[in-house]
RNA sequence: GCGCCUUUAGCUCAGUCGGUAGAGCAGCGGACUUUUAAUCCGUUGGUCCCGGGUUCGAGUCCCGGAGGGCGCACCA
């Protein structure tokens, strides 16, 4: 269609938020904002009629309307509903933020959500994106037969990661639970009932701090796959995020991130635990140095770090300094050393490493996989050890489950497992800074 | 939990050395039949986050508190 040429065989009928008016006289052009975008809409007095016109006057920025009407393009271009009938279905009493520079302020941007999303395109396009990123993840995962399951969130012991859980009471049972801070157990449990191919997207619960990173309630892709190798597990996690990364770029392998290009082109690089260490050290940090707690607690203090608890604490601490923030292009870090591996089986050829990769982008901890314990015995003597722990006094230990080594003792398959944070992974596909900006409705501390 | 920053009109923000609280947009009244941050004229609107203190006088300085943001710690 030419400018100023109008489509007026073609009947249009649309509903939606009105954001701007521009009354001249006896015609008015409005935007229109709907769930798909926003149009210009023109109201000419002679078309609508003196008293049609007039209900026009009175509409204001924020109401809500339907119209009928035939497309043209205007004077400067812009397609646009030329109105021949409207009825108001809603009135706005709250007057919306500034037209130009929308909702700035955070805290109420995190309060009043739905005053972010009408004013804010790009906060409501990241949680578009977020819906389409969940929904194209289940198409994935669905399409290699695996079955998505949803397991209690109420449970009377919250295992399977070490971390404090809320606490709530059951007045039925007058008895205290807690939820979840993984689905693993639950999963792993359907692993041994013989669901092969199960995965549960769900909400988790951590009772831990709030920042740009963490949110007490947060969602977790976990999925197990029975008679599969971590490397099966790498390949698929692989073509997943290279299938994300193309729903979010329309079709490309890269993303951009703030400065920064990241290639999604497979295959993504690969670097093991000690060799990305000894790399981001000038080849001060040796495996051999590493597996060795007080060259471990050595290394720490060089860096200026605190003092760790425990070798496995030291070693994330270096790797977060030393290693992490290097990784920006999507890398996968492979053969962790078994002291940080709790629940992983060792390699049979090297009886200190694991078969655990993650993946990092960014800087960031995309993705956590490796080949699940199935030897009941050696559950049980871990939960044991953890059981010392919390005895010791470290609250973040779980008690032990111990249906959970009686399940494993009917036999689990050799699985592999993987765990996303979806939070992050979406912050990541958004280009987003803080898991505020893609979670709808974060924690907030109540207020007046 | 600790540190830094922040809170002024519906929104976005100024506010100097401690001396009557400001602008733009929104709103309200008016003009305008292709504008798009429409334009033009006029105009309403304040618990300066809360509580104390210093001072003749506090948005401004001091103390305490609250909300929020960021960083650190925590989060294998």
């Amino acid at each position: 269609m030419e400018n100023g040429q109008s489509a007026a065989a073609e009947g249009w009928s649309l509903a939606g938020r009105l954001l701007g008016k521009r009354t001249m006289g006896k015609t008015v052009f409005a935007d229109l904002q709907d769930a798909g975008g926003r149009i210009q809409l023109y109201i000419k007095k002679d078309d609508v009629g003196e008293q049609s016109f007039a209900d026009w006057e009175d509409l204001e920025r924020g109401d809500l309307v339907g119209v009928r009407g035939y497309m043209f393009r205007s004077k400067m271009g812009e397609l646009t509903l030329h109105v021949t009938s409207a009825v108001v279905l809603g009135k706005s009493l709250q007057p919306l933020p500034d037209k130009w520079h929308g909702l700035q302020d955070v805290e109420k941007r995190y309060r009043q959500r739905y005053v972010d999303l009408i004013v804010n395109p790009d906060v409501r396009e990241s949680f578009l994106q977020r819906s389409r990123i969940v929904a194209e993840m289940r198409r994935f995962i669905d399409a290699q037969g695996f079955f998505e399951v949803e397991t209690p969130t109420l449970l009377h012991v919250a295992g399977g990661a070490a971390a404090r859980p809320f606490l709530t009471h059951v007045n039925a049972l007058d008895q205290t639970m807690q939820l979840r801070i993984a689905t693993e157990l639950n999963l792993k449990r359907l692993i041994v009932g013989g669901i092969e191919r199960v995965y549960e997207i769900g909400r988790i619960f951590r009772n831990e701090g709030i920042d740009t990173t963490h949110n007490p309630e947060f969602t977790m892709l976990e999925l197990y796959a029975a008679y599969w190798n971590v490397h099966d597990m790498l390949e698929f996690n692989e073509a997943l995020l290279a299938r994300l990364v193309e729903v979010v770029s329309g079709g490309a392998s890269e993303l951009k991130l703030g400065e920064r290009t990241l290639s999604f082109a497979r295959p993504f690089a690969r670097v093991g635990y000690f060799d990305a260490l000894a790399q981001y050290s000038d080849g001060k940090l040796t495996r051999e140095r590493l597996l060795d707690e007080k060259g471990a607690a050595a290394a720490l203090e060089e860096l200026g770090l605190p003092p760790s608890p425990g070798h496995g604490h030291a070693l994330d601490k270096i790797f977060d300094r030393v290693v992490q923030d290097n990784l920006v292009q999507p890398t996968f870090v492979m053969e962790y050393p078994a002291v940080i591996s709790p629940l992983a089986k060792r390699k049979a050829d090297d009886r200190e490493l694991v078969d655990r990769y993650e993946l990092f982008c960014a800087g960031m901890e995309i993705s956590n996989a490796f080949p699940e314990l199935n030897d009941p015995d050696d559950q049980r003597a871990r939960f044991e050890a953890q059981a010392a722990q919390r005895a010791a006094g470290d609250q973040e230990i779980p008690e032990p489950d111990w249906d959970f080594v009686r399940a494993l003792e009917y036999g689990m398959p050799p699985t592999a497992g993987i765990g996303i944070g979806v939070d992050r992974l979406v912050m990541l596909l958004t280009n987003n800074v803080s898991v505020r900006d893609v979670i709808l409705f974060p924690l907030q501390r109540q207020h007046g």
